[in-house]
DNA sequence: GAAACGTATACCTATATGGGAATATGTCAA
DNA sequence: TTGACATATTCCCATATAGGTATACGTTTC
């Protein structure tokens, strides 16, 4: 079997930088084609091409306008995504943990004592927006 | 050009369900090859295969011990998914709360008057560990 | 040493990808 | 109608994938 299609999920979809990019202009607002293709400085076919695979994974929708097509971000497949991956977050934050630990032994090793240390890794809980 | 390689980076590895298996089981501890081979229900070879391609973008660590291998979840690699990803949370959100709106203009129009409503799609801010 | 065990690699196949070039489709303007 | 514009599709290529089978490698046990 060859590796799963890109159209078959938000997983292998967004897999694809360029599909990032694009994704990461239209969390700003709806776009046309054109749009997209001068801010990536790509190629129209290809960039119609990676539109249809978000198209079939429901990560986009699009609108008539004219001669143009305008193409708005659906995020709502990025869910699983976020959920599978959220998951594994405090793991990552407990590792830095014991590298805090291990850095602050390392400095009262080193020297008598110190203020602030720290990796500045854990995890954040203000929610910006996309963009 | 062909599709970028499965070693390219997590998003890539990720990708594949089954190397997501392999991480959700690790995420509880050290396990063999063939502890995995067994859960997974998959041949050998291809867990091997799998391995090596989560090794190769530091999704997990190994050790030997004796004659089998010892693979460890390392998460870190996963942190630019959470990161990029987060960043439309809020979006998913806001559509789930325009969605409430809706409903319950809907349940106003049907109906005098209700007392909760709702999608329970709102971003959960508690962090529970892989598992 | 030989055999059994645990794991990794080599080889094969079908598949479909991302990109490029050319072209088709569809819409507005003169 | 003719042409300019905006977008989608088609054809081509090099690439590498997931899975299967067979086998090589390394360790333990006899």
């Amino acid at each position: 079997m060859a590796r799963a299609a890109t159209t078959t999920d938000a997983f292998n979809a967004v897999a694809e930088p360029r599909r990032r990019e694009i994704l990461d202009l239209l969390a700003r607002g709806e776009l046309a084609v054109n749009d997209i293709v001068e801010r990536l400085c790509v190629a129209q076919p290809l960039v119609s091409k990676h539109l249809r695979v978000l198209r079939e994974v429901g990560l986009v929708d699009v609108r008539d306008e004219g001669r143009r097509r305008l193409y708005r971000l659906n995020p709502v497949p990025l869910k699983p995504i976020h959920d599978w991956v959220r998951a594994f977050e405090q793991l990552w934050s407990e590792r830095f943990d014991r590298m805090d630990v291990v850095l602050a032994q390392l400095m009262e090793e080193e020297s008598d004592g110190f203020g602030e240390h720290g990796t500045g890794h854990r995890p954040q809980r203000d929610g910006d927006a996309a963009g």
